[in-house]
DNA sequence: TAATTATTACTGCCATAACAGCAATATTAG
DNA sequence: CTAATATTGCTGTTATGGCAGTAATAATTA
């Protein structure tokens, strides 16, 4: 498990959606198979991914992130504007 | 603007990505084909996911989100833990 | 009201994302 | 070490996402 001490901070920082795939699936000790059958993908997708590919679709990824536990979310100055006006209400 | 208030409520919480980029979009100001333009992307798609595509592919998104000013944030508990441990240093 | 302009909805075509299958490369067991 | 197993890397094929062009609808003006 030290093995991916040197990942860490490269990853916390870099976002790069290939390396926090791939750390969240070594985590998980999941094979790529393994993770590509959970998510109900084919591997392809999986090896795509770890490369680099940043075309693949949203729903696809979706699927993968959901497995490994992983949640995107969407902010904007318009949201947090929405979300604090709802707060003090108006 | 009053128009809006309606959906704030019903954006903020089901985050669909279609009422999401539809509402930045009208605050913006601007019609399907301007933001097309200004993303680099067929008018097309922003057609589809207004109309709750969920097949885009993610670099056509990430395009027309920097547009309306929309960041993609992934988060996990492996990250938090990531987070934390580095700030405690270890 | 009709005419004009802008915006949105739809369709066929082409490039390519996702797939299955195979090759190459680790990894483990004897 | 070799054999057996698991994992990763790569390729050809196929379904489809993104595109330009067009039709339909909405908004604006006279």
């Amino acid at each position: 498990m030290l093995i991916f001490t040197a990942i860490k901070v490269k990853m916390a920082q870099s976002q790069e959606l290939a390396e926090l795939i791939r750390l969240h699936r070594k985590v998980a000790g999941l094979s790529r198979i393994q993770l590509a059958e959970l998510a109900g993908v084919g591997k392809t997708v999986i090896y795509d991914i770890e490369k680099g590919k940043e075309t693949i679709q949203l729903d696809t990824l979706q699927k993968i992130l959901k497995v490994l536990n992983i949640k995107i979310v969407l902010t904007s100055p318009l949201l947090e504007d929405l979300q604090n006006s709802k707060n003090e209400k108006g």
